[in-house]
RNA sequence: CGGGGCGUAGCUCAGCUUGGUAGAGCGCUCGCUUUGGGAGCGAGAGGUUCGCAGGUUCAAGUCCUGUCGCCCCGACCA
């Protein structure tokens, strides 16, 4: 025991570089984010779960606001007959929707899905909301949950109920329609990036890797410690597919009746997941500060006779949390070795250690997270007076460290090739993102993809001297990440 | 849906091969000493009896059959 605390590790999880999936899985639970439920497939959101969902929902909440978007709410339940309305959309869900078919003790002559997305409900909405181009565009944004009947389940990752934010737009124009796509699409790329400390490749997804029902989709796309990429946001380009479907037509200014162009676009806890395994260490979680539902951990150390230190403590968490800082204050009967070790693998950015040493020279010792201990710069010592900029310099520092160790790891596992064999090689071993010229032709993907198992991830512009193809030698078209996914 | 694994204390598991009436560590409660990287000692509680249902047997956690659930790895999806 003695030597895995020289080590640093927490002895309730596995070291990450051991078994990814079994870090992650312990992690998810001894961090207190989640809990496995009488259900299957089916996660508790604990309440430090919940703290860091709620802090991603402010976060985009606040910039799709700042966009022009509103937030509405439709309802679980969505009729079967509304459902099929859009055939490729239905075709592409029904394996995964859940059914409500029984109310109370009558059977329902119509059965009930359980929206696994809400596509039909608001396009069915839209079309009597709808009459004039004066009635464009509509910005509607859904925080919900979604059901999808699924097999093999993963906190945050795959669960059959999810969180998600949903957003539903309607727009004059073919143009406008694209552009809203893409700015949602530029939107995730920087929450991404600034917010969740995670680089991404954003882009234009192929044919087969398309939302069912749309024109076009992008995603972001962050990639995981196992060189797998995890797509973490999509944005769709539906065209007029649902406008038709669902009959959502308006009078333009030409006094021409046209159908509208829709937009749908969604994140969901699964982003949560991609910061837990991009982030993490062995030692357990490392949230970014920005997102993080304790900032600063206050852990007072105190003496037989010599409590001073809990008060110190509280009396400061009560300066910085007036200030705008999430803190909180572990006085419990507990070692602090013991809440050293906890508070690192709930990830909590900073802790703040006050010891009688500390109480008498009116100083607090700041340990960052992002540092392992016994290296350089791991704690500092500030005068309490100084607490509060100097918190606020490291939760800075430590978002970027963490954004800048994350873009390292995305940058040296991103290998462009333009050899068939080597480009094989690469994808069968999750290399990491594998960046070659593509014809974009979905017999030649569907062949890597049984080859490899690694797909392409998002699609690009064809630079200069893209001739052929590297993975089939036909006519190259894009430039494509293929990449092994979760 | 295929492959593998696991269901015994709150948690991790031992016990099963060779049936004989339930264990360890950790955690929890109380007390004392401790407290700057997962403390020590002492006392104590905790299993409606081993996922569930049958069966074999004088006797089943242990053997047999079935069943349910969960986890992991793959095929499909955010």
């Amino acid at each position: 025991m003695s030597e895995a605390l020289a080590g640093g590790a927490v002895k309730e999880i596995p070291p990450k570089s051991a078994d990814l999936s079994a870090w992650y899985t312990a992690v998810c639970l001894r961090a207190q984010l989640v809990s496995y439920s009488p259900v299957r497939g089916c996660v508790v959101l604990r309440p430090y779960g919940f703290g860091l969902w709620e802090n991603l929902q402010r976060e985009l909440d606040g910039r799709f606001k700042a966009t022009g978007h509103e937030n509405a709410y439709f309802p679980l339940l969505i009729p079967e007959s509304l459902l099929i309305r859009e055939a490729e959309h239905v075709e592409g869900f029904a394996p995964e929707v859940a059914w409500v078919t029984q109310g109370g003790s009558e059977e329902l002559t119509e059965r009930l899905a359980i929206r696994p997305t809400s596509e039909a409900m608001v396009g069915t909405m839209y079309a009597q909301w709808i009459e004039s181009y004066r009635d464009l565009p509509i910005l509607i944004n859904q925080w919900a949950n979604v059901v999808r009947w699924e097999k093999a389940t993963r906190p945050f990752l795959r669960t059959m109920e999810f969180l998600w934010q949903e957003g539903h737009t309607a727009h004059k124009s073919a143009q406008e329609a694209r552009e809203e796509t893409l700015r949602i699409l530029d939107l995730y790329r920087e929450f991404a990036e600034n917010v969740a400390a995670l680089p991404v490749y954003s882009g234009r997804k192929s044919a087969s890797e398309r939302f069912p029902g749309a024109v076009e989709t992008f995603s972001i796309e962050a990639l995981m410690p196992d060189g797998k990429a995890l797509q973490s946001g999509t944005s769709h380009d539906l065209g007029q597919n649902f406008a038709r479907a669902y009959d959502i037509k308006f009078t333009d200014a030409d006094q021409a009746v046209k159908y509208v162009h829709t937009t749908s676009w969604g994140i969901s806890w699964r982003m949560l997941g991609a910061i837990i395994m991009a982030h993490g260490d062995d030692r357990g979680l490392r949230i970014p500060p920005k997102l993080a539902p304790t900032q600063a951990v206050f852990v007072p150390i105190v003496r037989s006779g010599d409590e001073r230190a809990v008060e110190v403590c509280n009396r400061l968490a009560r300066i910085l949390a007036d200030a705008g800082l999430r803190v909180r204050v572990d006085a419990r009967d507990e070692k602090p070795g013991w809440k050293y070790s906890e508070w690192d693998l709930r990830g909590v950015p900073v802790r703040i250690e006050i010891g009688p040493r500390d109480v008498d020279a009116q100083t607090a010792v700041l340990a960052r997270r992002d540092r392992n201990k016994d290296e350089s710069g791991q704690r500092q010592t500030v005068a309490v007076t100084e607490i509060e900029a100097a918190l606020r310099e490291l939760l800075v520092e430590i978002q970027a460290s963490l954004y800048s160790q994350a873009r390292s790891f995305l940058q040296s596992h991103t290998i462009a090739v333009a050899d068939q064999n080597e480009f094989f090689d690469l994808c069968s071993t999750r290399a990491g993102m594998i960046d070659i010229a593509w014809c974009e032709r979905a017999e030649c993907e569907a062949e890597v993809k049984r080859q490899t198992m690694a797909t392409t991830r998002v699609l690009r512009e064809l630079q200069e001297g893209d001739v052929r193809c590297t993975a089939c030698g036909e006519p190259a078209k894009a430039r494509a990440y293929f990449a092994q996914s979760y």
